[in-house]
DNA sequence: CGATAATACTTGACATATCAACTAATGTGC
DNA sequence: GCACATTAGTTGATATGTCAAGTATTATCG
């Protein structure tokens, strides 16, 4: 007779009740340990007056150079899906940190750029979003975290 | 010389720069597949008139029996973290899922129950949420689906 | 060329999230 | 038993998320 560990997830949500199956052990664990990291990560951003997401919007901009991007291109870049991209823009406008621009060509379309100040604000939060995430992985050997994001890419593909 | 294949991540987020480390990357896919598998779970629960959320709060209560929980118990139980537990339970109390008294003993305590109809509620969302994260993971090998629970909760053990 | 459709946002209404005060009740030390 | 801290939860202000509908502009088809 093997006694199996509890799963620690159920330790840490105070449950004593097994999961229906591994599938759902896993979705759940999933969107704890999403949780745990993206607060951490929001904890590094939020003292520079900006949210994950803008500064999502903002790394987009960067990459995106001198031309810069249509409203709705961000959106589609977005790491997490923004139906509401006008107002997450407004927000960055108003911070002076990006800088929109009617197109005369099509007159629909709004060019975003990121600005001077958006792009000094990127650059002193470069480093901290980077040792965030390494110390975030930092107790993964090389294989796993490769594993890692090999597991989660299927995932993805199979939603597709 | 080996041409490693650029990360899906990129081509999806439509991104030509690599990324400053394997670290960045994997907690990039992460949230973007969590955001993914969340918002199809939102999909199963919303057309029943809750949140994922509420979802959460209720499963707990079902968790908890008779007695119930005190309210802030119940947030400390949530998968991903609520500060807003009082107005979560409002909701849901709003829609009689869920039923609140203060407790005798110490006034300060609340207890929450779910209802009869939380519970015939839960037990029709029972079978489509465990099929959806069935779904979810179905492309993974038994060992692989182990594999990312056990990767998941050594990096949340890391970030304790 | 003119009607219709499609595109690129924008806006309004409403649900949630977040943080910081605030209230009420209980516990603790002197 | 009284001041003070602690606990449990609520409330207000403000930001953000979400969906549906609206506006302006351009593309398409007969």
């Amino acid at each position: 007779m093997s006694e199996r560990p509890a799963p620690p997830i159920l330790g840490e949500l105070r449950q004593k009740r097994p999961f229906a199956s591994k599938a759902e052990e896993a979705v759940v664990t999933l969107f704890r340990t999403t949780d745990v990291i993206r607060r951490a990560g929001e904890a590094v951003v939020a003292p520079h007056g900006i949210s994950a997401q803008q500064y999502n919007v903002l790394r987009i901009l960067r990459g995106a150079g001198r031309k810069g991007l249509q409203t709705l291109e961000i959106a589609e870049r977005l790491v997490e899906r923004a139906p509401g991209i006008t107002r997450l823009v407004d927000a960055l406008e108003k911070k002076k940190l990006v800088e929109r621009e009617r197109c005369v060509e099509d007159r629909r379309v709004v060019w975003c750029r990121i600005t001077k100040a958006g792009l000094a604000l990127l650059a002193t939060l470069d480093a901290p979003v980077t040792a965030h995430a390494e110390r975030t992985m930092r107790k993964l050997s090389a294989a796993d975290l490769n594993k890692l994001t090999a597991i989660l890419d299927d995932i993805r593909i199979a939603s597709a």
